[in-house]
RNA sequence: GUGGCUGUAGCUCAGUUGGUUAGAGCGCGGGUUUGUGGUACCUGAGGUCGUGGGUUCGAUUCCCAUCAGCCACCCCA
C-alpha cells in the first residue's frame, strides 16, 4: 500500500454522490412495497460453493471474477458477484419453501473481478428484485412493468429501451442447443477464437458476438423460435399480451441470451445507448431450476438485478436537499441561546444548521454555503428585547420574531 | 484477462522543443466590513508535474516498469 488510494475499481460514495444513491433506492423501495414486495438481506458473503453451483463453475463470473479467500476456520468463502444465489440459498436453509408464492427485493453491493471501466466496478451496487413459487407468465409481467415503473420514476424511461426473449422450457432449449451445437460445429474453423470457447462452454452465447466473421456464420444460424414446443410458445405469448395489454412497448431480440441450464423462458434487459458497452441497466429472467439445481425443492423463480450506479449516470438532477435554517449567534451570550434554539428547531422538524466557530459575518457566509433559507440572529440587544432577528437570505428582508415564538413560525414552514 | 489512450494544485485545464523560483480560472483561507451573507475589489495558502527506476552535467519534459482512470474486446448490472 504504497499511496492511500482506494482498491482499483472501487469508490467513495461522498455526499453529492451518495445522495443520489439513495434517491433511487429510495425509489425502488417505495414501488417494491406498493407491489407486495418484501425485504430480504442476505450476507455479502457466502461459501464458495454457493456460487459455484448456482452461476455454473464454467462461467466467468466463476472461474475468474469473484473475490475468494479462506476464512480463519479453513472454509472457502467468496464475495457475492451477483444477488440471486444468495436468495436462493436463503430460500433454502430457511426451508421457506412453505411459504411460497414469495416476492422479495433486495439491494446492495456486489464484488467482481473484472477490469473497471465507467459503469462497470468490482464494488457495485444492485437493486433486486426475486418472485419465487410463481410458474404462471403473469410473474414475468409483473416483474417487468415492476422494472419499467421504476426507470418511469426515476426520469429515465425514455433513455432506456426494453429487450425480450425467450429460451424456452428445458425441452425446447435443450432440442435448439443440439441443433446450434451441430451447426456451429461445422463452421468451427471459421469462427473466432472467443466463439470457438463458447462453442464449449455456453453454444448460445456465440448469438450474440460481436466479431463481425461470427455474425456472418449467427445470420445462418437455426432460429430458436423455430424449435420452440407448444408449451413454450403459449409461454411466450402469454408474456407478450400481458405487456402489450399494459402498453408495455418491447423488442424481441432473440439475441438476447442467458447462460445457464436451469435458465427457461423469459429473458429481457433494459438497455441504453448511452453508456458505451455496458448497455444493461436492468437484467433479468426465469430460472424455474436454479432452486432444484441447487439442492432444493423444484420452484420457479423470476428477477431482475438492476445497477444503481448505472441507474445514477442515467439521472438528471434528483431533487436538492432540503435548504436548512441557519442559526447564527451574535456574541458570546447569543452563543448559549443560540445553541438552545437550534436544538429546538431540530426537534420540532426543521433542518437547522448552527455553524461552529466565526463572527456574525463568517456565519452568515457559512449560512449561504449550506444553501439556507432564512438566518435566525440570536443575541445582542435584541434578545435582552426577548426577540431573535429573522432574515429571509433570497430576499433580504430582515424582520424581528418574539424569542418564544420562533420555532412555531419556522416550523410551520 | 487482451489491445489501446490518458495521468500537471481540491476541480477543469495551460505549459516546459530537457536547463535557475511550474501557471490560469473555479474552489478554499484572510481582509475591505471585530452585529449581517450572496456581488465587487485586495490578498494568501495549496503542486516531490501519478509512483519507482533508467538515460543525461541536468528530467515534470525522453525511455522502461508500475499504479490508476478511460475506450474497445470479454463479461454483464
Amino acid at each position: 500500500m504504497a499511496k492511500l488510494q482506494p482498491v482499483r475499481g472501487t469508490h467513495d460514495l461522498l455526499p453529492d454522490e451518495a445522495r443520489k444513491h439513495q434517491h433511487v433506492i429510495a425509489a425502488f423501495r417505495d414501488l417494491a412495497e406498493r407491489y407486495g414486495y418484501g425485504q430480504i438481506d442476505t450476507p455479502i458473503f457466502e461459501f464458495t460453493e454457493v456460487f459455484d453451483r448456482s452461476l455454473g463453475e464454467t462461467t466467468d463470473v466463476v472461474t475468474k471474477e469473484m473475490y475468494t479467500f479462506q476464512d480463519r476456520g479453513g472454509d472457502s468463502l467468496s464475495l457475492r458477484p451477483e444477488p440471486t444465489a444468495g436468495i436462493a440459498r436463503a430460500f433454502i436453509s430457511g426451508g421457506l419453501a412453505q411459504h411460497l408464492p414469495l416476492k422479495f427485493y433486495a439491494y446492495g453491493p456486489m464484488f467482481r473481478h473484472e477490469r473497471p471501466q465507467k459503469g462497470r466496478l468490482r464494488q457495485f451496487h444492485q437493486l433486486d428484485i426475486e418472485v419465487l413459487g410463481v410458474p404462471e407468465p403473469l410473474a414475468d409481467i409483473e416483474v417487468i412493468a415492476l422494472g419499467a415503473h421504476l426507470l418511469e420514476v426515476l426520469g429515465v424511461r425514455q433513455k432506456v429501451t426494453l429487450e425480450l426473449n425467450t429460451l424456452g422450457d428445458t425441452e425446447s432449449r435443450t432440442a435448439y442447443r443440439d441443433v446450434l451445437i451441430g451447426y456451429f460445429s461445422g463452421h468451427e474453423a471459421s469462427l473466432s477464437e472467443d466463439s470457438r470457447m463458447r462453442l464449449k462452454r455456453n453454444p448460445l452465447r456465440i448469438l450474440d458476438s460481436k466479431d463481425e466473421g461470427d455474425r456472418r456464420i449467427v445470420a445462418g444460424a437455426p432460429q430458436m423460435g423455430d424449435y420452440l414446443n407448444q408449451v413454450s410458445k403459449d409461454f411466450f405469448q402469454k408474456v407478450k399480451d400481458g405487456l402489450d395489454a399494459l402498453g408495455q412497448a418491447y423488442t424481441v431480440n432473440d439475441r438476447l441470451v442467458r447462460g445457464f441450464d436451469y435458465y427457461t423462458h423469459t429473458a429481457f434487459e433494459f438497455t441504453t445507448t448511452l453508456l458505451g458497452a455496458q448497455s444493461a441497466v436492468i437484467g433479468g429472467g426465469r430460472y424455474d431450476h436454479l432452486i432444484e439445481y441447487m439442492g432444493g425443492p423444484s420452484t420457479a423463480g423470476i428477477g431482475w438485478g438492476c445497477g444503481i450506479e448505472r441507474l445514477v449516470m442515467l439521472l438528471d438532477e434528483p431533487p436538492a436537499p432540503e435548504r436548512p435554517v441557519a442559526v447564527i449567534p451574535v456574541g458570546a451570550d447569543g452563543e448559549a441561546e443560540a445553541l438552545v434554539l437550534t436544538q429546538q428547531l431540530r426537534r420540532a422538524g426543521v433542518k437547522t444548521d448552527l455553524a461552529f466557530r466565526g463572527n456574525v459575518g463568517k456565519r452568515m457566509k457559512q449560512a449561504n454555503k449550506v444553501n439556507a433559507r432564512i438566518a435566525v440572529l440570536v443575541g445582542g440587544d435584541e434578545l435582552a428585547r426577548g426577540v431573535v432577528a429573522v432574515r429571509d437570505l433570497d430576499s433580504g428582508e430582515q424582520t424581528e420574531v418574539a424569542r418564544e415564538k420562533v420555532v412555531a413560525q419556522l416550523g410551520g414552514n
